[in-house]
This record gives C-alpha cells, sequence and structure tokens, in this order.
RNA sequence: UCCUCAGUAGCUCAGUGGUAGAGCGUCCGACUGUUAAUCGGAUGGUCGCUGGUUCGAGCCCAGCCUGGGGAGCCA
C-alpha cells in the first residue's frame, strides 16, 4: 500500500478508507485495553492520532517510544475523543526504528532554544522548529516566485571569489596550500596557492550580480554568504544565506518600490500557506506575529530620507546612548526608535551620508559639499533592525574611479566593475535581503541561530 | 571583541557557610477512549573547571571554560 503524509491524511483522508503512514512518535499513552501515539512525519505542525488494540498489538506497542520510527496501517476512522477530527485504527504497527526513551534527550515537555541547538540533529522533530524549516521552506519559494513571476533571472553567482565588496565585512580565506606546513604563514606563497591569488569565500555576489544585470535586465542571486565576523548577537551568522536583486535601468525608488512590494508578497503568500505555522508562533513565541504580518501587507512602508530621521531622532523625547549627529551612522537604538516607537512599521531610510557608505553607491548631484550623501537605502524592520540594505550603483566611470581612490582601493583591481561604466553603462540599483532575519520577521523567533538548520558562529559549527 | 547575567539530576529550576532538593522526564504499579492524562512508588548528582579562604564551600575570592541578553560590525 502506498503511505500517505499525515498532513494530506488530516487535511483530506476519507473517513473510513484503508491507509498507511511512516513518521516518528511523538507521544505514547498507554492504557488498559487501547493504547495511543502521535505521529508526526514533518508534513505539518499536527501529529495524527494511531490507535492502538492491546490485545492484538500490544507486543509491537511495547517495542515503541517517544522518538521511535514506525510505519502503520489501518483505516481511517472519527475520532471518538477531543482535539482532532479523524485517527487511525491500526491493523499493523511496525516498528522502523528503536528509540530509547531512557536516552532519547526530546522529552514531552517544552525545551529551552538553547538546550535544542546542543542537540540540532534532533531538534528538527519539535513542533517549533518543525514550524520554522516549513516557513522557511515557504518563504524561499515565495521569493522564487516573486522574481520568476516578474521576469527576473534567478543568476549564481561564486561562492569563492577574489574580489572584495567593500564594507561587507571580514572573509573565509579558500586555499589548498597545506597550512600545517612548519614555517607558514611566513612562508606562504599565493602564486603557488590553487588560484594563483588569495581567494575567498563571498561575502556578496552584488558585483558579479551587476554584471548579469547589464546584460539580463533584471536578475537576483539566493544562495548562501559567509562573514569572519567575531559577532555573537541574535541576528548574526557566520554563514547565512542572502537575496541580492539587481535591476538595470532602474533608479533608488524603483529599488526601494520593489523592496516592499517583495516583502508584502512573501508575508501574503506564507500566510497563505503555513497558517497552522504562523498561528503557531503567535501562541507560543510572540503575540505579535500575526498583527506584524498584517501591518506589512496592509500599511504602505513609511519613506524618509537619512536627513529627515535625523530631524526626527533629535526631535524626541528620548535620550540616546549615542547621541544624534548629522553624519554618524545609525545606532540600534535609533534603529529601534524609528521603526518600533515613531513610525510601528517598516521604515525606509534612503540617501545617506557618503562617508558611512560603500564605494560604488551613486552619489547624489546638487549636495552641499559638507553634507555629501549617496543613493542608499535601508529598511528598519520592528524587531530586527536592518533587514534590507541596497542602493543605486554609481554608473559614471570618472566618479566611481574617484570614489576607489578617495577610500584607498586600487581602480585596476577593479578593471572589469569598470569596465561595465565603459560599455553600455545604464542607471541600475539592488538590494541584499538577510534571509535569515527574514524568516526570524516573520516567525517571531527571537535568535537567528533558531530559524538556520545548522547554524554556523564563532566556535560552533557542530553539525 | 566589549558590557552584563547565568552554569546544581536527562530537562526546567530552588537552595547564600553546617546531612543535596522540587517539578517534569524515565521505569514499575493502579486507573482511564487517552491527548501537557491522572494517582502511587522507584530511579536519578564530578553542584562547569582549576586553584584559594575556612574547622567546614553548591554558597565566599581569583582565573579559566560554556551559555543567555545587550553593544559594536552587518544582512
Amino acid at each position: 500500500m502506498a503511505h500517505t503524509r499525515i498532513g494530506d491524511l488530516l487535511k483530506n483522508g476519507t473517513v473510513g478508507t484503508l491507509i498507511s503512514l511512516q513518521g516518528w512518535v511523538r507521544t505514547k499513552r498507554e492504557g488498559k485495553g487501547v493504547g495511543f501515539l502521535e505521529v508526526n512525519d514533518g508534513s505539518c505542525l499536527a501529529s495524527i492520532q494511531v490507535v492502538v488494540d492491546l490485545e492484538s498489538l500490544g507486543d509491537a506497542l511495547r517495542q515503541v517510544a517517544t522518538g521511535a520510527a514506525v510505519q502503520v496501517a489501518g483505516c481511517l476512522v472519527t475520532s471518538q475523543g477531543k482535539g482532532q477530527r479523524v485517527e487511525v485504527q491500526a491493523q499493523t504497527l511496525t516498528l522502523v526504528g528503536p528509540a530509547d526513551a531512557e536516552t532519547y534527550p526530546l522529552q514531552k515537555k517544552r525545551h529551552s532554544f538553547e538546550f535544542l541547538r546542543e542537540i540540532a540533529h534532533l531538534r528538527p522533530r519539535t513542533n517549533s522548529f518543525g514550524a520554522v524549516f516549513r516557513v522557511r521552506n515557504a518563504c524561499a519559494m515565495a521569493i522564487h516566485e516573486f522574481f520568476q513571476e516578474r521576469g527576473f533571472l534567478w543568476v549564481h553567482t561564486p561562492l569563492i571569489t577574489t574580489s572584495d565588496c567593500e564594507g561587507a565585512g571580514e572573509r573565509f580565506q579558500v586555499t589548498s596550500l597545506n597550512l600545517t606546513q612548519p614555517g607558514l604563514p611566513s612562508t606562504l606563497d599565493f602564486a603557488a596557492d590553487f588560484f594563483g591569488r588569495p581567494a575567498y569565500l563571498t561575502v556578496s555576489g552584488q558585483l558579479e550580480a551587476e554584471i548579469m544585470a547589464l546584460a539580463f535586465t533584471n536578475v537576483y542571486t539566493f544562495g548562501p554568504t559567509f562573514r569572519a565576523e567575531n559577532s555573537n548577537t541574535s541576528r548574526h551568522l557566520a554563514e547565512f544565506w542572502m537575496v541580492e536583486p539587481e535591476m538595470a535601468f532602474c533608479d533608488l525608488e524603483g529599488d526601494a518600490d520593489l523592496a516592499e512590494a517583495f516583502l508584502k508578497h512573501i508575508f501574503r503568500a506564507v500566510l497563505e500557506r503555513c497558517p497552522e505555522d504562523m498561528a503557531f508562533f503567535q501562541e507560543r513565541i510572540s503575540d505579535r506575529v500575526l498583527a506584524n504580518a498584517q501591518t506589512i501587507i496592509e500599511q504602505p512602508f513609511a519613506r524618509i530620507t537619512y536627513t529627515e530621521a535625523i530631524a526626527i531622532l533629535e526631535q524626541s523625547d528620548r535620550s540616546f546612548a549615542f547621541p544624534v549627529q548629522w553624519g554618524m551612522d545609525l545606532q540600534s537604538e535609533h534603529e529601534r526608535f524609528l521603526a518600533e516607537v515613531h513610525f510601528q512599521r517598516p521604515v525606509v531610510v534612503m540617501d545617506y551620508p557618503a562617508g558611512i557608505k560603500a564605494f560604488y553607491m551613486r552619489l547624489n548631484d546638487g549636495d552641499d559639499p559638507q553634507r555629501q550623501t549617496v543613493r542608499a537605502m535601508d529598511i528598519l524592520a520592528p524587531g530586527i533592525g536592518e533587514i534590507v540594505g541596497g542602493s543605486q550603483r554609481e554608473e559614471r566611470l570618472e566618479i566611481l574611479e574617484q570614489r576607489l581612490e578617495s577610500v584607498g582601493l586600487h581602480p585596476a583591481d577593479y578593471w572589469w566593475y569598470l569596465d561595465l561604466r565603459r560599455f553600455g553603462s545604464v542607471p541600475h540599483a539592488g538590494f541584499g535581503l538577510g534571509f535569515e532575519r527574514l524568516v526570524q520577521f516573520m516567525t517571531g523567533m527571537g535568535n537567528i541561530r533558531d530559524v538556520i538548520p545548522f547554524p554556523r558562529y564563532p566556535q560552533n559549527a557542530e553539525f
């Protein structure tokens, strides 16, 4: 008999039919004449109740404990008990893989996320992580859907790179040299290394995405990114996934428009496709999850310039640890005030001072030289902070060369990037979205390490 | 990396100088179409590590390790 996924049985299963299912036992309750198993196969949040007659299947049931893998065949019947529409009256119960109840770490109780992080190989079998990873999947699909519907090409930018997306943080070095040899690293000869020069794991696919955008008009990347920063926070990972759309013939306003439509689409899609999981987050993780999603979907994002943001902060009666001053980078406390207190919804902040942003961002025309700004755009989200960072790129060759020089970079190292400005240059723009931060934002999960199956962060790469 | 809080049973925690505790889990029993089942019993400890103070340290002191929260960096 073909096996049916539990989500299918609970939703569409016809009472009276014979079915077969496979999954892992969440709990077992045993009485005198009858026993109950709750079996989950990850297809949905709910487990299905399997009713086991002890006279016929008692021996088999005794082998089964929490955590065991089982296969059950039987009749789908209307539940006599409360709490579920249907249940399975077992005719056969097969133990596929036993689990020792004494040593199986997951108990029939609530566990802390800190503890579950230590058993990342088992935590996907919990309600919380089941919901997280189903929502994560739905987010990823919604992202592809959004771009594909709009004619964006999914492009694959390299993970190993020799270029540096300036300002994006510390890089992991990639080498085939034998670093355990004595005498290293003073004798390191990169000419003898695999690529003949130092190479790194990518910190951003943006520069290569620009190449592709200037051929395909609208493209996006969606893949892993690596930062060797010694960051120990609830919103940083050493390995994370990033989405980076890049659009030719597009300015900063178009960029912000796309980012807003993009976030709205993802929230709408996930709410529609994972209602049980989202209700679970609302109930168990944060009671603001659903209201937050509604705000994202229904309300237009606030949109201000950096200069206006500074004015709002200066006029607020808050006293900030970091004094507010034009030219400074916005601190966490400032971002939180803007998104959580002042606007209470996502805020797009545009036109940052040139001095605090990367070389490739387009200089605004007609600025006071003392207050030169660039066409940068950050989206600040309540509870998360910066979720999107983007800009219109500098498309003018001479100005880009000057910017490189002024920040101490060598234009020769960026010859191909500059070539894009020599041959058919057009205004273009894009942004980067931290995928895990999006999932955090969506689910209300407090720590980014709990929205990726196997988190990498300083001193941690166990699983 | 900095600031701060914490580390005691499988898990969540109480215990602030004098015999190591509770709830949950697990096991056994009872009971029951149960569903965070219920009731009774049992099981369970290098009190993070190292050193120090003291007649005596889970508790006080120092260093280290690990984890949480916040900050910086950023997505």
